[in-house]
DNA sequence: GTCCACAAGTGCAACTGTTCCAGTTTCTGC
DNA sequence: GCAGAAACTGGAACAGTTGCACTTGTGGAC
């Protein structure tokens, strides 16, 4: 027998159940549109009930977000892991820059990007699970520095840096967006206040 | 006859129908809890048909927000209105702290901040909703600051500034919030970076 | 003042996401 | 081997939302 080290047939069942739902999501979604498929025909083409299919995932929506656990693990990942003498702040811009670049080269990814943004369902179910992740984000970020686990400034700075993205998502140059707002939330909005200045 | 200028019957009669209905939804909400009450109920009560309630209003949860259009204005307003000499950011902090005080001054609102507080469908609807003023947002700023409509610096800070509410929520104090997070806005996180340094 | 086009409202049926319920099958630990 | 839990089933039901064919009241043109 090959691999299966602890996990029972049970949970190894389970897990092809739950992802064999997803495959025929995605699919669906990719060649009809979100909201052109039902999650009767979901169940049907993943061969199992509507109601194993929602056991399996809280809404039609989460069907498309099938790894937000792991996302949320390379996020805290990012910060907790980062090397020697290296600033939060520093690491999460990285982070941020990592991502975008593996959106732009697999093209799995890409496509999927391209579904939720083609979709204002999707869109908004995005941008809420996204935040939601600001709750682990700035504990993470606090117990790096020391703080209270919801120390005000760090659940602030987790919150401002995960709306970076959603900032991104039409203009044209990604990377830019997440250099100069970084560099905005490290000095601040003071030094370039009203009126005349410098045009970013 | 009392007051109608310009406005006709059938304009009056329509909007005297989106008030009975808004109100009797209210009414509802508050006495049985968003959940269970049904559209259908509303409707009965407002003595129309869903069909018109959904002519009104886009979903059961727009119910609630009757008042989305005027906020964004009351904000724009804000900023666009500001005593000469004051910087757009104070004039959004003074903003959100008279925004504050109204609410723990007016009874109603209190009342209606907590119905929303205490269903998440509602507090999630309110976030997207309130986000949304993003747009107009950065883009007072922008005109104010004599800078490009989308300029990245002003649509951050305008998002940043929305969060700021959103932030506060679960706190004791939301007006020391308001105050520390503008501070951070302004400043920047560059200043009080990583391990030791002051704790707010 | 009459008349017509049109906006507002109606009632009902249908669709879709989601849940409930009462079972059946399949595994796992003892 | 067995008991019990967990996964899964089928179908009905519920609630939000939309479509449709239809009535009614209103406002503007003449």
């Amino acid at each position: 027998m090959p691999d299966s080290p602890t996990v029972g047939r049970r949970e190894r069942k389970k897990a092809a159940t739950r992802q064999a739902i997803a495959d025929a999501a995605l699919e669906l979604f990719l060649e009809h549109g979100f909201e052109r498929v039902s999650v009767r025909d979901i169940a049907e083409k993943a061969d199992v009930s509507t109601t194993t299919l929602f056991a399996h995932f809280p809404s039609k929506e989460a069907l498309v977000f099938d790894r937000e656990e792991e996302v949320e693990a390379e996020l805290t990942a990012a910060v907790r892991e980062r090397p020697e003498g290296q600033s939060v702040v520093e690491a999460l811009r990285v982070h941020a820059l990592k991502a975008w670049v593996s959106i732009t080269s697999d093209p799995r990814l890409h496509q999927h990007n391209a579904l939720v943004d083609q979709t204002p369902a999707l869109r908004e179910y995005a941008e809420r699970m996204w935040m939601r992740h600001a709750g682990a984000l700035g504990a993470v970020i606090a117990e790096e520095l020391g703080r209270e686990r919801d120390d005000l400034a760090c659940s602030a700075l987790a919150r401002f840096v995960l709306e970076i993205p959603i900032l991104a998502n039409g203009r044209h140059d990604p990377r830019a967006v997440v250099e100069t707002v970084f560099d905005l939330l490290i000095h601040g909005w003071g030094s370039q206040q009203d009126s005349e200045v410098d045009r970013t």
